[in-house]
DNA sequence: TCGGAATAGTTAGGCGCCTTACGATCAGGC
DNA sequence: GCCTGATCGTAAGGCGCCTAACTATTCCGA
């Protein structure tokens, strides 16, 4: 989702556009380009972020997740329903984190169609050299926003989701 | 940038996980999170709204850039840096563009490096039939904040963007 | 008990976007 | 005039994620 509008429009050419399109509504419209906006330079930031220390978003997300109760390994199909990705994703994700050595894949005790992937010590160390900047530059980011805001902006969230439609299944 | 945790962690996980890592700040990740969960919902939703139109978002984001002014046709370089793409990218998003006949290339008349893109009667026709509903969609999720809500949202955004890193060039 | 349905993980192929490298053309200093 | 460098659009190849189809295993009702 990285691809969006450089420039927002000007007020002005979003009342225009209403002119020529009743369903615009410009405000909502200005208010939705600016979340769109920046959130996808947050994405972007981190994805930059995570690509200087050489893994990817959906790697690193695997990683955090198993690295949450490091000695309980986990089933691709909870890490793909958690992490929102596919089971089939997930299998490319754990290959490579495999490969590199900072998951193992187990055969799981009772159910023989089913993995286990826990994390090692090497994804661990991985993990922990990346964690401290990731989460300075998260405080960083939303430095600006006081308490109030930061809970203003939970609010706002939470409104827009009552009125998103319901995920297939 | 599909990709999120499905659920985010409970405050508790966030006040926990600042025991173990002095430089998450629980109020701003709480904060980050929310933010880029709903907008990656909100991406989604529209996503998969233009995927019904069967067009991509890139495809039809190069659409509204060229109705804007549907006389006069625009450089490939120029809608690809209006709509944050490579120039590369922004040759494949047209030629299936044009391969759909909803655009058309012309040759530059005084560069002999550069072709013209226009948008066709059957481009626009087609767009007609996506922007209401598009507009409308925004027009409902917002629909629940008010004027104050949408204003301050953007406000919000303002200052998150002023202590994001400046872009590469 | 046994045969169909559900579920596990994987494979194969596609799409969207990227980076890198290219040939063609224009612009400016000598 | 020309060489150098910038800029045009494009081609080739890679990455991340997807859907659809597959095999192996487990579950469950007749």
């Amino acid at each position: 989702m990285e691809l969006m509008l450089k420039e927002i429009p000007r007020y002005e050419c979003l009342l225009e556009g209403a002119r020529r399109y009743p369903e615009l509504d410009p405000s909502a419209m200005e208010a939705f380009l600016h979340l769109l906006r920046t959130s996808s330079d947050l994405f972007d930031t981190f994805g930059r972020m995570l690509a200087g220390h050489a893994i990817s978003k959906g790697r690193f997300v695997v990683l955090v997740l198993l690295n949450r109760d490091p000695e309980t390994p986990v089933s691709p199909a909870d890490l793909a329903d958690w992490a929102n990705v596919t089971r089939a994703t997930m299998t490319g994700l754990i290959d490579t984190l495999e490969r590199d050595g900072l998951v193992r894949r187990e055969n799981a005790p009772n159910d023989r169609r089913m993995m286990l992937v826990r994390i090692t010590a090497k994804g661990r160390k991985f993990l922990e050299g990346i964690l401290p900047e990731f989460f300075r530059g998260i405080a960083a980011v939303m430095g600006r926003l006081t308490t109030v805001d930061r809970k203003g902006l939970v609010g706002l969230m939470a409104k827009i989701q009552q009125n998103l439609p319901a995920r297939p299944e």
